[in-house]
DNA sequence: CGCGGTGTTGATCGTAATCAACGGCTGTGG
DNA sequence: CCACAGCCGTTGATTACGATCAACACCGCG
């Protein structure tokens, strides 16, 4: 009766992974069933609030994660206290450097977190025993790369309006809970206040206020509540990133 | 009499690899030499000159390589013209991004460079079936990204004047000659105009001339000749950084 | 010798930072 | 219940940094 014609083993692998996004699109889709069962002996599902701190920079890390659910925002700071965010996590995303002594960021929860830890090196074990696990990781630190690319055009290149823009479409197009693809707009909270906008764009909040309303006036946007964004036509979004 | 005492398989390997970098501290490090003679059937050196476009951003490509000498800039445009470059490799860098169709960047020569090209297929096959050599490329992945997010700072939350001492800080580190880690000062050829610089921390080239300039005034640098800088106090130029 | 490419320096302009005031929301304590 | 503090966000006034426009120096080269 209870079973799952989607996957014949589903009886055999861990409960919390049955529903886990890891298991299809993150990491942990590189391995079969007795390795999930071998692993999540030693993981552990933990929640955290918004701004819990998950690691700091230049601190050993102990433990890696997968985020199960919300936004970790990863930053670094100049000595002076001048922050920048250098990348955000989404659902199934890996969190941590792998084989790395200490964290080069510090990883902040932005919303509410689900993540699922690993001991650090528990993992490592399983990378070495596995190259398919390597492999994958690999091909999310590649996709990472390709994020912080695209992202240093952004911080070098573009006026605070485009970057604005360039924000609201990196937000719509990686978390709406519609999740319909081919959808003419979207609707979704900000998981990152107007300080951390800014934080992420090199901006200061006061200029992302002005261009949040400039385009709220333009009707590219509606703003219905402080976080609540709704794009209308997301293409002419698109339009306004440069 | 032609035996190297610090690789007694020296004879065994090609000839080529044997003084080249990538041998040791690049991919090649993760090959015995029965896999470093079968990838050298695939491998052809070929030299480029300063400008020469390597590979074209959305354009399908068609082999990997290692930088063996010289500067490779990584740059990206937007639709009206305004360029940033998101990375420069130097030897013994791998070239390209694994598994990928087309290039999400463009590869230019920046200074006369020597490459060591593999087809993309070879170099796929001898990945799959060397789990080391995925791991090696792993290793230079992470070390990317962690640049990248480095020069996110940068560009994000630097002024013009931390950003062109961070630029000559990054190049007196990476392509010194003399390679004395320790040494206080350092000599060195940019291998960039001061537009590609400019490219590179999201300047225009008269702010970069300016301050270079201001730096030549201030007695941190010494400019002999266009291309030639001189820092005498390394650590005096780290304090500019910010 | 004139030309194109590269770099420097000066004058002016414009965008985003800074400084400042205020509005709305939430939670707390009288 | 209301008064008030604290936080976040918005908007306005002014400033400043780097962009833009412009002139010229330098160098190799036909």
């Amino acid at each position: 009766m209870d079973t799952d014609r989607k996957d014949i083993h589903n009886s055999d692998i861990p409960v919390l992974c049955r529903s886990c996004d890891a298991r299809h699109k993150g990491m942990c889709g590189a391995l079969d069933s007795a390795e999930l069962v071998a692993l999540s002996r030693h993981t552990r599902i933990v929640r955290h609030a918004a701004g819990d701190e998950l690691a700091a920079e230049s601190e050993p890390t102990e433990s890696y994660a997968n985020v199960m659910r919300g936004v970790v925002k990863l930053t670094k700071v100049l000595e002076d206290g001048r922050q920048q965010i250098v990348g955000l996590q989404f659902a199934p995303d890996f969190l941590g450097r792998l084989f790395a002594r200490e964290s080069a960021v510090t990883a902040e929860a932005a919303s509410e977190v689900d993540l699922c830890r690993v001991p650090k090196g528990a993992l490592e074990r399983l990378v070495a025993a596995n190259p398919r696990l390597e492999h994958r990781l690999m091909q999310q630190t590649l996709r990472e790369l390709d994020e912080a690319r695209e992202w240093m055009v952004t911080l070098g290149r573009k006026t605070a309006a485009e970057k604005v823009a360039s924000f609201l479409y990196l937000i719509a197009t990686h978390l709406d809970p519609s999740a319909d693809a081919n959808a003419k707009g979207r609707k979704f909270d900000l998981p990152l206040t107007r300080g951390d906008i800014a934080d992420f764009l090199g901006l200061t909040l006061e200029t992302v206020s002005r261009q949040l309303s400039r385009l709220r006036a333009d009707k590219v946007i509606a703003i219905t509540a402080v976080t609540r964004v709704e794009v209308a036509d997301l293409e002419r979004l698109r339009k306004r990133c440069g």
